[in-house]
DNA sequence: GGTTCCTGC
């Protein structure tokens, strides 16, 4: 077998860290350490180097070993788009071994692992999971590492294998009761990292002046900009052009080309495509990103990164029942990541446009995990499932918020998820079969129970598509409505009709029939409202806010609510009182007890009647 | 009239 090795020979017997006590392991040129350490330890963490190879190398190491007969590797990675990206190249490196025996392993989302554990608890199919990239904490890889932890008690034959960055690996290696550690080198360029010597007012005056400053006196190699948003990303490059063509016209010295390209998420996929493209000749790119560029997107040609040091988080406020998306000063870790990003073709500078106190005393080292910051409301319906009884008591790494977790079965009680001592209700069971937010399960089977599965399917299908078709295809009372319009006069939409297609196959296991209601519409709403009646709210002093909707109803339920500049209920249905009535009795009870507790205690008239903007 | 990044089928 010629699989070339990354894993070499990098010190005997290291100490990881001044306080650890666990011993860094060696890899060998030739592997059989890490054989036989993988045969005498049911759990190893491994630090490597993205796209170090080291998932390519393990599961060779395991293949060697005979882990792969009658059994099946799983490799977990956070997203799907690397998920299908380290197939590709592991079965490409395998073509090229011709004539040996190979058992692919199985390449798929921490998601789709997670769900597995629904049908088989202890993972039987699997006789190797790797978790790669683990330190980016997904909600999925912090549940995972619960039942994992389980899995391992149980079934001895099982190893697993947990992939890290280096910040992370001792905390790791603790859950799982201290096991050894294992060092991969990267193949990563020193970076030189440059502080900035006072706390900077405005950071993205400082970032447009800093690139202009290396586009000028430093030699070729591309830049890499770190901003919060697209707002921030437009005024940077906005500012950046009109700079250069400043100085084009009054500069009687050639000025280099400078090609400026923004990248973030919602830019249509053709701009976001040209990053990639290399420059034209003498000519650089200055690349101006979300944290979209610090680990979902990787650029080659970057020496030079400049980092604001901030970035948006989606911070769930179980009080309110409302996310909010908020600018953080980014973590040492993310700071970390962001400078390695001038390192992956050469030597490079990163700048922080902030002190080096800033980053020693203010920046915490790890961001916060997700599972701390979030909705727990599929996690919840999923421990349940699985038979965890007290999910205070689950064994999760970093626990999330007791409050998060009160208010997420809260939500599921009204739901119907739940009963009254918090184990699942048949709605429940059914719920946890479909790959979706509670509510919108749930909106699923009150459509089978009202006859309107066909029209609630393809609503509940196109809340994943791209919303920016909606607005010819608008219905005043409901966005929600909008959305079944789009799809009943356009079927074009690829992602919709596939997630539709699948829902579909589940709600045929399930022996749900597929009913329409015609153009009876009303039930359609009704079931929205069954499943969004925990976000109802009554409209109040709206005035012009409403002008989009043409009409002003008293109620409207809403997808969500995110507060951002304003607070904004995103997807709204407009419902008729009695409906939030009849389809929430429980709750409307509960509603009227916390309003008196609220009248009685200090908390805000904020939560009592929210006023509220509309998108249409 | 606006919002970082992801996921399940």
């Amino acid at each position: 077998m010629i699989i070339p090795l990354i894993l070499k020979l990098n010190g005997l017997f290291n100490t990881f860290g001044a306080s650890s006590s666990v011993i860094i392991r060696v890899l060998t040129e030739d592997g059989c350490v890490v054989n036989q350490v993988v045969r005498e330890n049911q759990v190893i963490v491994v630090v490597g180097e993205t796209g170090s190879g080291k998932t390519t190398q393990l599961t060779q190491y395991l293949h060697e070993d005979g882990y792969t007969k009658g059994a099946i590797i799983g490799c977990t990675q956070p997203r799907r788009v690397a998920a299908m990206s380290v197939a590709k190249r592991v079965s490409e490196e395998m073509e090229t071994d011709l004539g040996i025996k190979w058992v692919m392993p199985f390449y798929m989302t921490d998601g789709v692992l997670l769900r597995e554990t629904l049908k088989d608890a202890d993972l039987d199919k699997y006789r190797v999971i790797i978790m790669d990239e683990a330190h980016e904490r997904s909600l999925s890889t912090d549940v995972l590492f619960g039942i994992l932890k389980k899995v391992v008690a149980r079934r001895r034959d099982f190893k697993l294998i947990v992939t890290s960055a280096t910040l992370n690996a001792e905390k790791f290696s603790n859950f799982f009761g201290s096991v050894p550690i294992f060092h991969i080198p990267g193949r990563t360029f020193p970076v030189n990292i440059l502080y900035s010597q006072t706390p900077c007012e405005d950071y993205v005056e400082a970032a447009v002046k800093q690139a202009l400053t290396i586009h000028l006196t430093s030699p070729p190699g591309d830049i890499l900009i770190f901003m919060t948003g697209q707002d921030e990303i437009e005024a940077s490059c906005y500012a950046l052009a009109e700079r250069i063509q400043q100085l084009v016209s009054s500069s009687s010295r050639a000025v280099p080309e400078l090609s400026i390209l923004p990248i973030y998420s919602q830019l249509p996929a053709d701009l976001q495509a040209k990053i990639f493209q290399p420059a034209a000749a003498g000519a650089r790119k200055c690349i101006v990103a979300t944290n979209i560029a610090e680990t979902s997107l990787t650029v080659d040609g970057i020496l030079y990164v400049i980092d604001s040091g901030y970035g948006k988080m989606k911070v769930y406020n179980p009080r309110m029942g409302m996310d909010a998306l908020q600018v953080f000063p980014v973590s040492r870790a993310a700071a970390d990541q962001r400078a390695g990003r001038a390192g992956r073709t050469g030597p490079g500078t990163c700048y922080r446009l902030y002190t080096e106190s800033a980053y020693l005393n203010e920046m915490l080292p790890n961001p916060v995990p997700e599972i701390q910051r979030t909705n727990l409301g599929n996690v919840v319906l999923l421990l349940k499932s699985l038979r965890v009884d007290n999910l205070l008591d689950f064994d999760f790494m970093d626990p999330p918020p007791q409050e998060n977790i009160l208010n997420s079965m809260y939500q599921l009680w009204v739901l119907g998820a739940l009963n009254n001592v918090g184990g699942l209700t048949e709605i429940g069971w059914r719920m946890v079969e479909f790959p979706l937010d509670p509510p919108l399960a749930k909106m699923l089977l009150m459509g089978d129970r009202l006859g309107c599965t066909d029209e609630v399917l393809t609503i509940v299908s196109m809340l994943s598509e791209s919303d920016a078709a909606r607005e010819k295809f608008f219905v005043p009372e409901s966005d929600h409505l909008t959305l079944l319009n789009v799809y009943q006069q356009w079927r074009g939409l690829r992602k919709a009709r596939e997630v539709r297609s699948q829902l579909l196959d589940i709600l045929k296991t399930l022996q749900i029939p597929l009913v329409s209601c015609g153009m009876d519409w009303d039930v359609v709403r009704k079931a929205v409202c069954s499943a969004y009646f925990h976000n109802a709210a009554r409209l109040k002093g709206v005035g012009d806010a409403l002008y989009g909707l043409g009409y002003t109803p008293d109620h409207v339920v809403y997808h969500e609510l995110v507060l951002t500049t304003k607070e904004y209920m995103q997807c709204a249905t407009a419902v008729e009182a009695h409906w939030l009535a009849e389809l929430g009795p429980i709750l409307r009870e509960r509603e009227r007890e916390r309003e008196r507790e609220r009248e009685r205690g200090r908390e805000g008239k904020r939560e009592e009647e929210r006023s509220c903007h509309f998108l249409p």
